[in-house]
DNA sequence: CGTTAGGTTGAGCAATATCAAATTCGGTGG
DNA sequence: CCACCGAATTTGATATTGCTCAACCTAACG
């Protein structure tokens, strides 16, 4: 069995891995889990269709190796990318209900994944699963930050900013799932693809890339990506990792700090009624 | 008690409205929800704060009257709106988890809200909470879809084809909450606010509602908007409602269907491995 | 070697931003 | 009722960013 078709190698064991970062596993979970990421693999090839938008999801699955994404298209042909999915990504689970796909999945490179009913089990609440649950619930957390994330990247950063961001993030997820080291990592998009997920035309996003390689921040070679100057590619995106368990604990919750551009704000006026 | 300060009178009952329309409420639970629709208001005025990104949420609240919005702010004061929060919304609740907020909240009018601790305990699964828990679910899938829509408009729609899209959006949600009809309702943002929902400059805003309002599209006058030809906006817009929980039922789940905009996609060949 | 997908480059253009100056509007004090 | 104030809207002029189109280049692959 020689599987060296895509790029990457995932690690074994993938899916335990991914879990323990964020909670504690019983041992019947870490079983499951191994089962899961045991099963025979789904084979999809690049551009395949993975779940169509609107359409009922039958059995959640999770990406074993290969890079896949959430779209939607415009009746033109505009194509926007919601996110892209990586080794150890759950597909068509990302809330606990799910009565249709809002978007629609497809694979970016040959793409393989395995079903995991389990999921639907740990979210019915079975008490042997309920670390997953409680995994899975802070799953849902971390996408719906890098949502948000995308968000203002569209909405108001510009292509460069875009780009330097995107990376950084990447960089981010890649690297806590152990398929980066030395600020490098394979990044098997095309242009094209970028293009989808930065809201930019491909013309616009070669000449950033070429901006940001003769400034000498990364290098981007057969699909194989190196970042040059992290810090000046964290800043340019103004990127800051979601941290998203450790709470900068703060007792008043709602009275001042950071300045919000031009809002007359009367500061302190809460008041009961 | 004359409480007329804001533009719009929020229907009563309106918890025990919202939830249910998703799921069918015991007696209890439709008890709950009066009594926390009954609770002391958390009055803030427009601009002030109710969350600070990255802090910690001490107990979720609810929207009873006025808006509110969810946005993050980068360094130099760009700032980006993720979502307007309207009467029946939720604050801080978005997911099981939460950590911490991963945006600022904050007024937008006057608002007023209610704490809403029950919250938690149907997200924790407390037996006689568990339709409140299922309903929670579901509107957490509804932001979902939210949030996908604002990331197509901001990374694929011109301006004039957000603007439409969004107001198209609006108008459906406040209509499911009975804050709408005859195609109009109250909107009490400035052109600022939203610029900064549509990642737009507020004199294109201008520019583009004026386009509308000439086109005979939109009527937009002191606060109250009406639309005037709604096919062409939702056209314009390519705005489809959510639909959530009617079901395009498909057996074949992965096979075909859209075009993928020049993508090669061999049609035919999910394998077993 | 011819084909093809993807990447690169140049030139012109369109959409949207920025800047600056009115203008309108909803109060508010006299 | 009037004069005035600040906020929000509107308008014009100009600047930029990023898009489109079209050509060309390159490497992989049969």
């Amino acid at each position: 069995m020689s599987s060296s078709a895509t790029t990457m190698q995932p690690p074994s064991d993938l899916l335990v891995r991914r879990f323990s970062k964020l909670v504690a596993l019983s041992d019947t979970e870490r079983k499951v889990l191994r089962l899961v990421e045991g099963r025979a693999r789904l084979t999809y090839r690049p551009g395949e269709r993975i779940l169509v938008e609107r359409t009922e999801i039958h059995a959640p699955s999770i990406v074993i190796s290969g890079w896949a994404c959430e779209s939607r298209v415009l009746a033109d042909g505009r194509r926007q990318i919601m996110n892209v999915l990586l080794p150890g990504d759950l597909i068509g689970a990302s809330v606990r209900v799910h009565p249709a796909s809002p978007t629609g999945v497809s694979a970016l490179v040959l793409l393989r994944t395995v079903e995991a009913r389990e999921i639907k089990s740990a979210w019915r609440d079975e008490p042997h699963l309920s670390n997953l649950a409680a995994a899975l619930d802070m799953i849902a957390f971390e996408d719906k930050a890098f949502a948000l994330n995308h968000i203002v990247r569209l909405g108001r950063q510009t292509a460069y900013e875009r780009l330097a961001h995107w990376l950084s993030e990447l960089y981010h997820r890649l690297s806590e799932r152990g398929l980066a080291s030395d600020d490098t990592f394979q990044l098997p998009l095309t242009q094209e693809t970028i293009a989808d997920i930065l809201g930019l035309s491909v013309v616009h996003v070669n000449r950033t890339l070429q901006q940001m390689r003769g400034e000498g921040i990364i290098e981007f070679k057969s699909g194989q990506l190196s970042i040059l100057k992290p810090e000046v590619l964290l800043h340019a995106g103004e990127f800051s990792p979601p941290s998203p368990w450790t709470v900068e604990l703060a007792d008043s919750p709602a009275i001042m700090s950071e300045p919000v551009a031009a809002t007359p704000a009367p500061a302190e006026s809460r008041t009961m009624l």
